[in-house]
DNA sequence: GCATAATCATCGATATGATCGATGTACGCC
DNA sequence: GGCGTACATCGATCATATCGATGATTATGC
């Protein structure tokens, strides 16, 4: 290529800060690699066959593919460019989401965000199967770490009792005791067992009537006067039903995590995304 | 990219026909020289990360490109492809082009041939600026060749008096000296040297009445009786007035030649060329 | 729960190949 | 015909690609 710029194999090498001899060797052996005339001697200097014009061509195209990769990877690394692909659980796909896409969009306008709602172990196997680069998951005190994922708690959601208006218990410490004899609703299936725990500990086994893993229809069930059940802050951050009254359980949390596959470093926009979205569960 | 495919360090090793810490030198070197994340350990294994994946894609592309390159070439050397661009005087272009064109076709059907119409000495800047590839010229015996060209006589061109059909002089030897009075045509400038020569060798000196490079029109002008000519004998293969009658000159004869530019070797498709043109102007 | 197998990283040694400076050869120019 | 320019060749040197052996870490199987 340096050649067909200049026109003779010195200039050439000028241009390329190399030796004469050295651009000599490397036309020879390209002419024996490639099987093909692509110099021809002409006077004392050095010509370009046709087929060498051409290869010339095509090896600009390859150097011109070449930095388009190498620009594409410096945009990323440098925030200016990509695509993250992130699982979060519904309640937190209503709330902390939209939040840290707002701040990302401000901070890093070329970095995208793609949310795929997933409750806390199918986020872990789409992180193992690499569907997604990072996960908000929630997980309960007593419940193991998911396999092979790695999990940083960036908020502690306060679980609150949630029963219909007419039966807010009032301000003070809530005693779960006091609706042993109520119907219950829970919700999805991870947070039945935590339940069951709290209920447990406060002396007895909740009848349960129903369940359901979306907050809103759970909600709208305790509005109507089917029961009584337990929310976490960001489900009822997401939405409050006019109906129902809220209280916190003390001491009844689970904790909000940013969930990552595989050891550090991460890319750099994985990392901008797990900083926005500790800032966002912080507030 | 053998990572890419396989999935790990070792069978890409192992795909590539590599030892395995060659192949983990070599990713982190691409880590190094590009400054990105592109892989993570993940496991007992490794992962690309979205960069990683991104960049294999963009190296399938740029090994695809060269491949293509290198098709490229190998059908140019064996002839299956390829554009030669030839220059060639007009009673060429006319007889000995299209013939070597129809059986270049025959043999080489990939090959294709640009035709330029250029006289000898046009034709030889052409070769050193690389417009053309390869020339058909003439030379008269005592003419110099053209400097820096090489040229190889494939036919001896008969030169021929062309008369009107009423002036024919019959079978045997032709004395131009019969038409010392007679009203002369010439062709191109540098035939009419040629012309100047023949005379002065048969004794006399020719009155030029008219000229033109264009040997269908000096032969119309014989045919109308405007007065005699010298003609080579490709120019009277091309076209042949009814009205005129032509006589080998003995011993006058212009030399066909295949003219290149530089040393061999020739590119494979320009030799191919330069046989065809050598075995039609035998024949 | 422990042994085993698998995977990748690291290290030192080797060999291949790139590069350079010096020199030789061919050509054009004055 | 001498001189300058341009490329080819040669031998020496240096960078680096590669390998085998080994170590660290993790998943798997009994």
């Amino acid at each position: 290529m340096a050649l067909h710029r200049t026109g003779t194999v010195s200039a050439a090498a000028a241009q390329l800060h190399y030796g004469q001899p050295t651009i000599s060797h490397h036309l020879r052996r390209l002419e024996v690699e490639t099987g093909s005339v692509l110099l021809q001697r002409v006077g004392r200097g050095l010509r370009l066959t046709p087929d060498g014009e051409r290869l010339a061509i095509r090896g600009a195209e390859v150097l011109a593919l070449l930095a388009r990769a190498e620009a594409e990877l410096d945009a990323s690394t440098s925030l200016q460019a990509g695509q993250v692909r992130l699982a979060a659980f519904p309640s937190a796909a209503a709330t902390l989401v939209p939040a840290a896409v707002s701040l990302l969009a401000r901070r890093h306008p070329g970095l995208g965000l793609d949310l795929v709602e997933a409750e806390p172990p199918e986020a872990a196997a789409m992180l193992r199967a690499g569907t997604v680069d990072i996960a908000l998951t929630f997980a309960y005190p007593d419940q193991p770490e998911a396999d092979g994922v790695t999990s940083v708690t960036v908020h502690e959601d306060q679980l609150s009792l949630v029963v219909p208006r007419a039966l807010d218990p009032g301000d003070g410490p809530v005693d779960l005791a006091d609706f042993a004899d109520t119907r219950w609703v829970t919700g999805c299936e991870r947070c039945r067992g935590e339940l069951l725990a709290l209920c447990e500990l406060a002396g007895f086994t909740p009848q349960i009537a129903f369940a359901s893993d979306d907050y809103v229809a759970v909600q709208s069930l305790v509005a109507s006067g089917l029961g009584v059940t337990v929310l976490p802050g960001l489900a009822l951050r997401a939405h409050l039903h006019p109906d129902v009254a809220r209280r916190p359980i003390g001491g009844a949390a689970r904790a909000i995590q940013i969930t990552t596959y595989g050891a550090p470093p991460h890319p750099a926009a994985v990392e901008a995304v797990a900083a926005v979205l500790t800032e966002v569960s912080v507030a």
